[in-house]
Formats: structure tokens, sequence, C-alpha cells
DNA sequence: TTGCCATGTGAATCCCAATTCACTAGGCTT
DNA sequence: AAGCCTAGTGAATTGGGATTCACATGGCAA
């Protein structure tokens, strides 16, 4: 056990974890594979998580919360002048990249099928995600830079559309990259002419 | 065996199978639960099916044919004078509102996990749907009707974000029906736009 | 030194659902 | 009647992965 002494075991067990989420989903990650991959034997894992779903919830909360945390600041780090618009395209256009840079991960927090428990953290960020993408819609409307609409319909309607026009696309394995260069730009399009931007 | 004579086993079975996913997902539809709803015991199952996988495939199919079928239906009987948009309004509303109509359903041809070959079968369809809409787009796009776009990602968009919007609200178990009601008619608005329509 | 506790081990066990198979049972043909 | 085929049965088997548990090991306090 020389391995990694650095990194307590638990935490090694969090990212051996989200790295086999990461390459082969959910299925991918079972007990053995997870223990193994870092460095220690089955039973241990069940010294620091009361089973397989705990852990999980703890791997999807992380990642999560990563993600939040780069869309909201993304918003942030824009200029003052900037639309709300711009920052609602900006915030969307995060998720998406990210979600495009790690395609087997973003399916797994988006749509691929777990236990119960885990499913209900994903229901919990996927507001999250609406609520952020709301906030922007409000204030546009607001400014009056956008039209009056159903606002969480419309949030919940983009986010879902950009998870699935990207997960679509890239979740069964497709080839690399198909046309990341296209999407982008063209997803900002949709995103602006869906909410009403002029 | 004096049960429903009328129907064939193998139809019954699919029936059952088609029942148990509606009611509790693919996880409510192991063998046992189909056959014995089907009315005869588990091994049957294995004299019409060469597996569970394979009686879930053509359940898939069926259903998803039935859906598409209904979408082009709905805008065939469509006024010949009928825009373009309003067409493809119509297909997306039909795809929303059977989706409502049966949202555990819903979710399990579009999201749900499920083994590899019936998720073969999802992305088929999938690709079936975005085709239809694709279709409408291009249409509109010649006609006029509709700016220059990248068809093939509104398309996904379109059809991701109506499933999503749909799934997310309806899927968990929700309790009845929030507000269908206000849902359809924020939904055109949103297809409307998305698809940059005046 | 002794005892205790936290941590680790990994084979054995448990669980659960799919699948098999030896065995009817009814009907149709010869 | 005898042979054969299809459809059905359901207990037993399989298979794969989660979980348990009896047994180390090493540090640390009394």
């Amino acid at each position: 056990m020389t391995e990694e002494l650095l990194v307590p075991t638990r935490e090694r067990l969090l990212q051996a974890a989200r790295e086999l989420i990461e390459e082969g989903g959910y299925g991918a990650a079972s007990v053995v594979a997870i223990a193994g991959r870092a460095g220690v034997a089955a039973g241990t894992l069940y010294r620091h998580f009361s089973s397989k779903e705990e852990l999980f919830v703890e791997v999807f909360r992380s990642v999560c919360d990563r993600e939040v945390q780069a869309m909201a600041a993304a918003a942030a780090s824009m200029p003052a002048s900037s639309t709300h618009v711009d920052r609602l395209v900006t915030v969307l256009a995060t998720f998406a990249r990210r979600a495009l840079r790690r395609p087997r991960l973003a399916w797994a927090l988006i749509a691929e099928p777990v236990d119960p428990r885990v499913d209900a953290e994903r229901l919990a960020y996927r507001e999250r995600y609406s609520e952020l993408t709301a906030e922007a819609l409000r204030a546009g409307i607001a400014a009056g830079e956008l039209p009056e609409q159903n606002v969480e319909l419309t949030a919940a309607a983009l986010v879902g559309g950009c998870g699935e026009a990207l997960v679509g696309p890239l979740s069964p394995l497709a080839s690399a990259a198909p046309g990341s260069q296209e999407i982008l730009p063209a997803l900002e399009t949709f995103v602006r002419r869906a909410v009403g931007a002029v």
C-alpha cells in the first residue's frame, strides 16, 4: 500500500468511480473495478461508504456542482456591459462545451439510468440548471430584451434541448467529433431564437 | 388456459410487456411478471422469443411506429393551405400531447436506460423523429417561411427539447398534471420562435 | 507491553433475475 | 393406435455483481 499515500482512500474511491463512469458509464463502474482502480480491495469500499449507491450519489453531486460552478463562473466573468441574452447564451454554451468535451460523463449525468436515489439527485440538478437558465430569462424579460413567455417551460426546454441535441449525436460512441465546430454556433442561434431575442 | 383464446400467446406477451413498461418502466417488466400477466409460465416466453431483449426490441418498435404514424397522420390531415410552420408545430405538438398522455411510456422510449440492442432501436427512432422534423424545416425554408439554419441541429434540439421539457416535469411520478393546459401552447410558442418563424 | 480501534483483505455468500430443460398435454397425421 | 409436433410448465440452474465477515495489520494510548 505504498500507493497514493498522498490522497486518502475515500477520495481515491470517489475519483476512481468518476473515471470509470466517464469511460464506460455506470455499468463499467462495478465495486470490484472501482476498488481495483483505487488500489484497494472490494471490501474496503464498505469501510468508507455504506453502499455503492451512496458512493454514486456523492460522485454525482460533486460532478454536478462543478458544472454549475463553471456555468455561473462563465456568466460572472463577462463584462458588466453584456446583455442578459448574452449571459444566457454563455451559460448554455458553457454547459454544451463542457458536455461535448466529456460526452460519456454528460450522458451519465443527463440521461443514463441508475438507481432511484441517484436519479433523485439528477432531478435536483436538472432543477438547478433550469433555475439558472430561468433567472437569466427573467432578467432579460425585465430588461425588455425578451418578450413575455412561460419562463419555466422555456428554461426546461432549453436545458433539455441542449442536452439532447448534444447527447443524441455524441452519446452512443459516436466518432471523435463530427462537427463540434458547427454545433456550438448553431446551438447559439437556436437559443437566441428560442427565447425570442431579436 | 381457457384464458384469452382470442389472442395468441405471442401477442399477449407483447401486450403484457408494453403495459408493464408503461406502468413501471423496464425494471418492472421482468420475465416472470410479463409471463404472469400474459397468463403463462416464464418458460413459455422462450417459446416465442429467443430472449427477453428480443421481445423488448419488438415492443419498442411497435410503440414507436405507432407514434411516428400518429405524427405523420396529424400533419397529413391538415388543410392543404396550411403553412409548413403550422405543419411542423402540429407534428411536434402531436408528439408532445401523446407523450403527456403516457408519461411513463414516453420516458421509457426517450430516455430510460436499457440493453444495448434496445438502445440501438431508440437511436434509430430518434433519427426518424428528427428526420420528420428536419423535412418540415427544409420545406419551410424553401418556401421562404423560415430563415436559413443548421437543419439537423435544429431538428435534434427541437425533438430533444420537446422530449425533455415534457419528460422532465412529468417523468418522476410527478403529480397528476401540473399544467398540461399551459404546457402545449407554451411549447408551440417555443417551437415557432426556435425555428425563426415570424 | 497490552489492548483497542481504524483500516484493509478477498474469498464466501447472498440476491435476483434470466435462462434452461426434462417433462406434460393436446391435436393432427398416417 | 402410434408417432410426432407445438405449446406450455415451473423448478432448478446460471451468472454477475453487491455485500458480508472472519481474519490481518499497524498505530497509538494506557
